[in-house]
DNA sequence: AGTGCCAATTCCGCGGCTAC
DNA sequence: GTAGCCGCGGAATTGGCACT
């Protein structure tokens, strides 16, 4: 079980109240660097994290005690939830961040013709979802199936997974995830 | 203008191999 | 044992794009 580097370092970057660049600055990485890490599409040396840590400044060990203070927001309304997705493809998040959650819960909604693309989807952790309208075409390894309203999904997100929203009309799901992964 | 992200490229450390 | 070379993979940078 790794660390989330990447949404530790965001959560303290975010409340020192830096951007990316101006941390990149402080700590003479690029800010590239700075977001591939935030991503966790990369694992940073000891001696990287420390040299952008020094840039806030902050020490290692501060930085690996630090606990998310967990929200205590419950309830959503419609309009608060978080766009994380973009162009024909929306993912409406509970929450705005996920650090220290342990599950990821979304709203999607698929424009015709949509998909998720060619290449497949792997990730950790698991995933399921409900059709709630529209026909969604959902592929998981050489399985493909088309899903219409009250069909569902289930499988381990390592397996290589693909969506398309097929038919004239929008495609919604209601999905989790966990750990939150995607 | 500021921000975050991405593709392409470069840099660098490490392991394997060979010769001495 | 160790010095030198090579190839590979991952870390880091560059340059640029889209969005607000």
């Amino acid at each position: 079980m790794s660390v989330d580097i990447g949404g530790r370092l965001r959560f303290i970057r975010a409340r020192h109240k830096l951007s990316q660049r101006e941390l990149a600055k402080r700590s003479g990485v690029t800010n590239s660097t700075i977001s591939l890490i935030e991503s966790n599409q990369m694992n940073p040396s000891v001696g990287a994290l420390k040299r952008i840590l020094d840039g806030i400044p902050m020490g290692l060990a501060e930085f690996f005690a630090i606990e998310p203070e967990r929200p205590r927001k419950a309830f959503y309304r419609a309009d608060e939830l978080t766009e994380i997705g973009k162009k024909p493809i929306s993912y409406l998040q509970i929450g705005d961040s996920l650090f220290g959650r342990a599950l990821q819960i979304l709203k999607e909604r698929y424009e015709p013709g949509s998909d998720t693309g060619r290449v497949p989807l792997v990730h950790e952790g698991e995933e399921g979802g409900i059709v709630v309208s529209g026909r969604l075409e959902v592929t998981v390894d050489d399985e493909r199936r088309v899903l219409n309203a009250g069909d569902a999904y289930y499988f381990e997100s390592r397996r290589p997974h693909r969506f398309r929203c097929i038919g004239a009309k929008p495609c919604e799901v209601i999905s989790a995830c966990t750990p939150p992964t995607f």
